[in-house]
DNA sequence: AACTATTTATAAGA
DNA sequence: TTCTTATAAATAGTT
């Protein structure tokens, strides 16, 4: 847009660039929101210019950006995991073939004692490999399970938080629990 | 852009919704990127359609997701203190002042021994607030060597793993070893 | 997915 | 920075 070319690469012109940030950071931004509010979206948009000035949006649906990258990182996770699981169903299924081919052909640089010993190593591998995609599913399921696990103490933390505090201020403010955030300092004004 | 109107809602009808999705996600995304490479600057785009699926961007000079995020982290949690240090302090002129005038003004209200009394306790409020800043400021110390101390240990970590695997590769894989990550699976083919 | 009539974003200039 | 304006780009509605 604008006058004249396109031709996206880094602006050498400090002065150019640091004009073309503000308005491209502002218009980035305004898209962003627009699209979360349109579409119903959830995203995060994190930035740090070439200063280290940090900007950033979260769509209002998103109680915290820690929220939002935890399930980015579960969501990766199992996809990494599918991926890998998928490769090794691909590797059982390669070998069982060549496996096949193997003791079927004629090779005449083996003996059939030394195929034996082959096919034997080569069925041992197929096990090796189907344990260990088990194995992965197993970690994954452990993976999920810990989150969840976390989540459940975090709850429960908050929980003891809050009735404990309940209970100080019932009690009139014992003075030996310190404040835990900003500025609801006691005074201590009796 | 487009025709008509503007309007900046969620899209009501799904059919219109997921259609305005899919093109103002293609641009926001290339928006992103080109902003990343113009102006050189480190971004992450993450973001989840209403049917839970992931979409993301991270500019090529970030090495990671985690990255960016803890330097967010670092960033805010620095910004957080300062506001409440300057809260503060702001706190800790407001009571200053209030002392003087306190015991300044004539109050109609107020003996001379109540007045004593209200001067030390507020004194007393005054060492509280500075000491409860001092702390805040050695906790974000704190935070920050914790950030520093868990880099190192994972450095740490990685370089025993990789002399580990290379020490037990030397040995010629004694089986007992379950392959850390991916398909290197030692076959057994021996 | 493609096509345009329009609206928006923004590069240059001030 | 901030405003203006000519122009390039994005996209809403439509097919």
């Amino acid at each position: 847009m604008g006058r004249g070319r396109s031709e996206i690469k880094r602006i050498e012109n400090p002065t150019q660039r640091q004009s073309t940030f503000y308005k491209r950071r502002d218009g980035l931004f305004k898209k962003a929101r627009e699209l979360s509010v349109l579409c119903d979206v959830d995203l995060l948009l994190l930035l740090f210019s070439t200063s280290g000035k940090l900007y950033h949006y979260l769509s209002p649906t998103v109680p915290s950006v820690k929220d939002l990258v935890e399930r980015y990182e579960a969501t990766t996770h199992t996809k990494e995991r599918r991926a890998e699981l998928e490769k090794a169903e691909q590797m059982c299924e390669l070998m069982e073939k060549e496996l096949r081919v193997m003791t079927v052909d004629d090779g005449e640089q083996y003996t059939v004692p030394s195929l034996e010993l082959l096919e034997h190593s080569l069925e041992a591998a197929v096990r090796k490999v189907r344990s260990e995609k088990d194995r992965k599913i197993g970690g994954e399921i452990n993976y999920l399970e810990n989150i969840i696990r976390g989540r459940h103490e975090e709850r429960y933390g908050l929980c003891n938080k809050l009735a404990h505090s309940q209970a100080s201020n019932n009690e009139g403010g014992g003075g030996s629990t310190p404040p835990s955030s900003g500025l609801e300092l006691k005074l201590g004004l009796n």
